[in-house]
DNA sequence: TAAAAATGGCATCATTAAAAGACATTGCCG
DNA sequence: CGGCAATGTCTTTTAATGATGCCATTTTTA
């Protein structure tokens, strides 16, 4: 309610006096400054930011666009625990984090982060092929990019050809030869996957039939249950599943359940993401946990680093390395051939 | 970029001519509209919302404080679902969400909420015996709370009288007499679960033991395995176990399972909230599902209504209802006396 | 007395509300 | 029927919101 004017005319100074003393400015006495902030923290004042950004066109309010294709988002787990933890450091930097509406049709992303005076937007779990998000990614506003790759911003993603690789090397030395991959839909971080999935495999010098390579897509049950069904339904079947997350996974686990099938007996799967839940459940999920935290406390931390330096600011890319959790769902098998 | 100055520049009319004629008042011709709102579309006009603010006094911005005591909130899956919902509802509205700052310790909540302006506050998800949640409380901020009753504010819960009693009761039918209830943390919601408990088996004419009923803590896995465990070291263990929601279930669940007990072989148990998970996992928990579509539909269109027509709003609390979800952890018993 | 330090005045950011002004139309009376 | 007031429609002027930063001015110090 307090304004600088208040402060000033209880002071006796100017208004300018009081916003100097205030601000970290050196022209103002040490006696004056501190009558000044004595009276505004007795007259409870709080800098109108509206003003503020009037004039300095800051609004210490970054935009989050976290919602996927079924209009989620929130309740991710695995984006949700990297919202948590970007808001988290967002807000010791004295920022506040609004999400970025994606509601109000009339207006574009870029139109409505501009509107909200955004001073940056860090973006997760969205269709990156929308149009609506092109256009985000090709204007002047400051970004940041969670899980996706793209030229002219600071990228944040976990380092999935480790995770696959780590996940391919486990699997196959509980002596599995016969390893199916369900895949999300088809991004650059599919593709590096698919990518890391093949290349563990020739080191590991197992042949994959193309049959064993199958694509669904992220967090979907159903579409990943019924891609489980094709391989188990195949003549010569996998002995052990890698899903494209944790989630999907259970998908994958009702199909085999339903087939009176059990986990690891007759057949091994493996998640991806390490979302709580999946340790709590019997059989543990054996799946390779990307480090949310450091994540999301990355793209903060990256995106206002842009935003308080843009002349010295370049864009990034950063591998975000995770952590392989043994679970109890990939059993120990006796290889075939010794 | 364009600001109504431009605008008035280029159509050769006054700054407060186009403001008009965006707003929608009366007193511009329609010629002179139609001509002002075609130049300010084709210049891509943006209104600052900081500008509006500064002259109206409304930012058409709500705030959420999502936060629970382990510092999580959005990774909290009843709550994120809440949440979400709420944001889709506001958003629909013109308005855009923003997350009340945890993090800057030199402000308080109410604080915080001038500084960045906020039209109204929404609650769930805290501590809400903390210091600072009750100054937000009593200021005369907007503010709705999700479950969780104040004196003055709008609440919207969902009717945790009927959820108990409708678990009890299929559980009844299901032959169980011995049903023990690990709850949450003490609150108002707590209270009420508790005492439809005992009004669900008075009416059902069983008496329960003291020690049936004991308190863990929503949430808490730890906590919850450790009730668990008292329970089944009873001399006369309960049949059926009523946990604080799903997520605690799972606590629960691991300390049943360690002891190589089957669910609901050996012992049933039932959740409450009917998070997506639980219905996904092997044996699917039975519980009581909370409808939090509806519950941050209402919190929104209410906590809106209270800051577009605060002379006309009154504080409400809204009762919503669930639903039973039958699942498969709540076996069927012979009674031991017919 | 000049330089240095401290303070004040004022324009500015974009918007809106209230009040005033410009202009045309209508009604009424002589 | 002409002229003047009244009414109504449309538009502009002015002021105000709160904070900042440049530049000018005042005060202090060397």
């Amino acid at each position: 309610m307090a304004s600088l004017k208040d402060i000033a005319a209880a002071c006796g100074v100017s208004v300018a006096t009081v916003s100097k003393s205030l601000g970290n400015h050196t022209d103002i006495s040490a006696a004056t400054r501190e009558r000044v902030r004595k009276m505004a923290e007795e007259m409870g004042y709080l800098p109108n930011i509206s003003a503020r950004y009037l004039k300095t066109n800051r609004s210490y309010n970054i935009g989050v666009l976290f919602e996927d294709a079924s209009g989620n988002g929130l309740t991710h787990d695995f984006f949700s625990e990297v919202l948590q933890s970007l808001k988290n450091e967002a807000e010791m930097a004295g920022y506040d984090v609004t999400f970025l509406n994606t509601r109000v049709k009339s207006m574009s992303y870029v139109e409505r982060a501009r509107y909200r005076g955004l001073d940056g937007v860090a973006i997760a779990c969205t269709d990156w092929k929308d149009e609506n998000v092109q256009k985000l990614l090709e204007s002047n506003l400051k970004i940041v990019t969670i899980d996706h790759v793209s030229d002219r911003h600071t990228a944040v993603l976990s380092d999935n050809k480790d995770g696959i690789s780590s996940l391919i090397r486990y699997i196959c030395s509980m002596g599995h030869r016969k390893i199916a991959f369900i895949t999300g839909e088809d991004t650059r971080v599919t593709g590096i996957r698919i990518a890391a999935f093949r290349e563990a495999l020739r080191t590991a010098g197992l042949q994959i039939p193309e049959e064993y390579i199958l694509h669904s897509a992220y967090r979907d049950l159903e579409k990943t249950r019924e891609m489980t069904k094709q391989l188990l339904d195949l003549p010569d079947p996998p002995t052990c599943i890698l899903f494209p997350d944790d989630m999907a996974a259970f998908g994958g686990i009702g199909e085999i359940y339903g087939r009176k099938l059990s986990v690891p007996g007759h057949i091994s799967i493996a998640g991806y993401d390490g979302i709580p839940i999946a340790r709590l459940t019997r059989p543990a999920l054996t799946t390779f946990a990307q480090d949310t935290a450091a994540m999301g406390r990355i793209a903060a931390r990256c995106l206002i680093r842009s935003i308080e330096e843009p002349d010295s600011y370049r864009p990034e890319v950063h591998l975000v390395s995770g952590q392989l959790l043994e679970g109890e769902t990939v059993g120990r098998i006796r290889s075939l051939r010794g």
